[in-house]
DNA sequence: AATACACTCAACCGCCTGCAT
DNA sequence: TATGCAGGCGGTTGAGTGTAT
């Protein structure tokens, strides 16, 4: 039954790697490659390492295409963007950034990003998770919208009440913008909390596989939600194996959820990213009844 | 100059899933 | 079908380095 064990851990070394094991490991990945068998290959590469800490050292550190120094502000923007969206998921974001590895990613985070992001917009430092990162922006949008409107959510049509992201030359991008950069990879498992009392001043995320169970749409008018029937299946999933992509059960839930907006005329069937561009989603937000976004990729 | 504190990031750890046996 | 390893992931740790006092 099974296969072999991987590597005798009393008998491998740990720590730090000398740059003479660096140059063993890579002179052997590029005249062999890895033989898509990194616990055999420290043996072949000479190394008392296991095979795991190989490729570790390898994926973060050694390959030729690692691009290293600081990041960049387009790649703050795309990783304040991903995780605000689809949380904690390093690999996935790590996709969307090349030369940069999941293990910088989210040291960057963790480490500098996250306190940038706490010292703008007055996020706290308890409410950096996606959630409450997500919650924080739109409630911005809610507040600006109720103060500078009184009457209508028309006041979306402004482009300048959406909630922003910071940038740090000190210009912003929009909720908007973000959304619509975000939904080619959204999830509906990953789609953050509901607000079961909503109302049209409220704004919120609605998490489908709670809305099948307690969640009433039709006294909820303040939601407009952007989509299409189908659930989209990202690149990032397939990649992802069994950690992405959408179950049947889940799959059964959200296309109730989409049921649900379809009856009540709250459904716009497109993918915001390919069919609309933000000057029409606009529109369409300002001349509905709507004063929420939501858009399912 | 010495010490304490803060920060960074490479590396490890434990868990999960898929696949070979 | 059951079992257990390999690969891959996110979370955490701690040594090394930088900065403040």
């Amino acid at each position: 039954m099974g296969r072999t064990p991987c590597c005798d851990k009393a008998n491998v070394k740990r720590g730090p790697w000398s740059p003479e094991e660096d140059a063993k490991l890579k002179h052997y990945i590029q005249k062999h490659g890895t033989g898509g068998n990194w616990i055999s290959l420290p043996q072949k590469a000479g190394l008392k390492r296991c095979g795991k800490s190989c490729r570790l050292r390898w994926l973060n550190y050694l390959r030729p295409d690692i691009k290293h120094g600081d990041f960049s502000e387009d790649e703050d923007r795309i990783i304040y963007h991903l995780f605000t969206t689809i949380g904690s998921r390093w690999s996935v974001i790590a996709t969307q950034l090349p030369g940069r590895t999941d293990n910088d990613i989210k040291n960057y985070w963790n480490t500098k990003l996250k306190k940038k992001l706490i010292g703008t917009n007055n996020v706290s430092s308890q409410n950096t998770t996606p959630h409450g990162l997500l919650s924080h922006f739109l409630q911005i949008s809610s507040t600006n919208s109720s103060s500078s409107s009184s009457s209508s959510p028309s006041s979306y049509s402004d482009h300048s009440n959406f909630p922003s992201f910071p940038n740090p030359n000190g210009t912003f991008s929009t909720l908007l913008d973000t959304i619509s950069f975000s939904s080619t990879l959204l999830n509906p498992t990953n789609l953050i909390s509901t607000n079961n009392n909503t109302s049209q001043d409220q704004t919120f995320i609605v998490n489908p596989n709670q809305v099948q169970n307690n969640y009433d749409v039709k006294s909820n008018h303040g939601l407009l939600v952007f989509g299409r029937d189908q659930a989209s299946c990202s690149s990032s999933d397939a990649e992802y194996g069994s950690g992405g992509g959408i179950g049947v059960e889940d799959e059964k839930k959200r296309m109730s959820f989409v049921k649900q907006f379809h009856d009540h005329e709250m459904w716009m069937e497109a993918s915001p990213l390919m069919d609309y561009g933000l000057e029409e989603i606009k529109q369409l937000i300002t001349s509905s009844s709507c004063s929420n976004v939501f858009l399912d990729g």
